[in-house]
DNA sequence: TTGTACGCGTTATCAA
DNA sequence: TTGATAACGCGTACAA
């Protein structure tokens, strides 16, 4: 596979190579004959501009970055889907970048991202992650930045989010329907805004029931295994709940194993429910209800919203925060 | 966070940009007062090198693609994390690509990351891919290729792979101890290298233990829900083996899903086996096991033998092929 | 020890 | 209608 130049076609036609440039730009300037005979000559030889050349003429990279904490996950490989599609189909690269959690790799991620001249970056943010200072820097001098799922507060950016507090709403009544009354709430750190709009959720759920809520029944937990364990643990030694709702996807998983471990101390029936993208819950024993968000979508709207900022002309003033609607599947 | 080039401290420091540039990189010619100067205002100014014009001129981009069926699995994003961890601390940006199985879209990804100049790719071809023409036109032209996972049979590349043989035997014996004679194999398309290797583990493993080979309890399946779904139902309707074995990764769940509909009519200790990194197999009912590959270090092992070639000066005459160990996940 | 000039591939500006 | 030249940011051969 041969790379082919500009001016390896412009010697091979005897022309220069802003003439070859313009005519493979259909540039008005150039003569019918001559368009057509580079136009022929470009697709024998199979000629395509050098995208790192534009790179460095237009300072732009056609490349978007992507941090999110981790890849092997489903609802972040599933958005990351969705952002690939949007991104390819309008001809822009991908880099993926994963924070695990911590801000200290975020701030890599970005600072990398940003050398390499990518044109903008989505975000979701780590778990350890209390402020955007970090990333005001970059956003400040004109770098597109998109948030999606796990949003600052602040105003001034666009943010594509699952409705959370429907999510959790729409769960804890279900719950409630089913007769249980005292649902533990285990979530994730309440620095994450996913952790304060699906607790609100549940809370809103309860009260609209005249179910008083009891503040033992919530617990906040890292991203830790062991430490999943102990608060389920400590859950079912103490307060004894007669429902389960995990509201956070990278806990689910550690809260359900150790509550399978000890479901002979509990009611045959107590119900546990998660807010994950986990596609095999309903093969799981007992059984695992989940929120399930709008992975796919969410990506794609959040490119979508990106790469329509970096294209357009003027700069954006008003902000979009799209709201996407999740689903329970009950299993 | 503004963006500083080589002009910029020539200019504040009075010095030419050649000077500057030197200076940077220590080179014995530049004054060591001046270098301590130049160095000092660099890092003040937080300077970085134009990673899109240190391409241009290299031929370099200091990125290597990455092109997988599917992201969202947890072979394969385990493996992406290997490469990721390899790439990033040598320097390098990783591009991924998902050929979603198809041939169609595994030749644009090629053609993509080849146009966009990456130093060269890891692949792990899709189900559909019959032959490697399509990437002989690329390595030819000294552009680096490793495999992983799912190989070529061509000689004259590197590879790394799992030791599928001995996984699927480990496994078939595994279920002969427990009793099991009539062991039905369900297995990826025969193109792959995967399924011919796995298929040669599970038959040596019969023969070992004196049970004949019985062509009518093997079955290909594409990977597609609906034809796996067929295969178990036909299985359970005719065969009715004593035990399932399902040979791909990506195969497993549905499989194991139709398995599951229909366990009623199955005895109840039908052991289900699958090859498979599904990290939550042990949560399932009734039980999965599986055959797990070292996916993380796959991916570092091949990313680290790309990236040697790509770093190393001659260019290199015989290759590798790594074999990495399974292990059982019995549940 | 430092500076000037060039080239990587492309496009825009200016000249012919 | 076409061509020559400069510029994007960098490193290096050559000149001073």
């Amino acid at each position: 596979m041969e790379v082919i130049t500009l001016k390896d076609i412009a010697k091979a036609l005897n022309l220069s190579t802003s003439t070859v440039s313009r005519a493979l730009r259909d540039s008005y300037e150039i003569n019918e004959k001559t368009k057509k005979l580079v136009a022929e000559y470009a697709k024998k030889v199979n000629y395509r501009p050098n995208p790192i050349a534009l790179s460095l003429k237009d300072n732009k990279s056609r490349a978007i970055g992507v941090i999110v904490p981790e890849i092997a996950n489903n609802f972040f490989s599933q958005a990351i889907n969705g952002i690939e599609d949007e991104a390819y189909s309008r001809g822009y690269h991908v880099v993926i970048c994963q924070s695990h959690e911590s801000l200290e790799r975020e701030k890599e991620n970005l600072r990398h991202l940003f050398e390499r001249r990518v044109d903008g970056i989505l975000i979701s943010l780590s778990g350890k992650t209390k402020d955007i200072k970090h990333i005001l820097e970059y956003s400040e001098s004109n770098f597109a930045v998109v948030f999606f799922d796990r949003v600052p507060e602040s105003s001034g950016f666009h943010k594509v989010v699952a409705d959370n507090f429907s999510g959790a709403f729409a769960a804890t009544e279900y719950l409630i329907q089913q007769g249980k009354k005292r649902i533990a709430h285990i979530t994730s750190p309440l620095t994450l805004s996913i952790t304060k709009e699906r607790l609100e959720g549940y809370k809103k759920a309860l009260e609209k029931h005249g179910i008083v809520v009891d503040n033992e029944l919530i617990k906040y937990c890292g991203f830790d295994p062991e430490e999943a364990k102990a608060t389920i643990n400590d859950f079912i030694n103490t307060q004894k709940p007669d429902a389960f709702f995990t509201c956070s996807d990278r806990l689910a998983l550690h809260c359900y194993e150790a509550f399978q471990s000890r479901k002979d101390e509990m009611p045959a029936d107590t119900p546990f429910f998660g807010f994950t993208n986990l596609n095999v819950s309903h093969l799981f024993s007992p059984k695992l209800s989940t929120v399930v968000q709008p992975a796919y979508e969410m990506g794609a709207r959040a490119a979508k919203i990106l790469l329509d900022q970096l294209e357009s002309k003027r700069k954006v003033k008003d902000f979009e925060k799209i709201v996407l609607e999740t689903y329970l599947k009950i299993s």
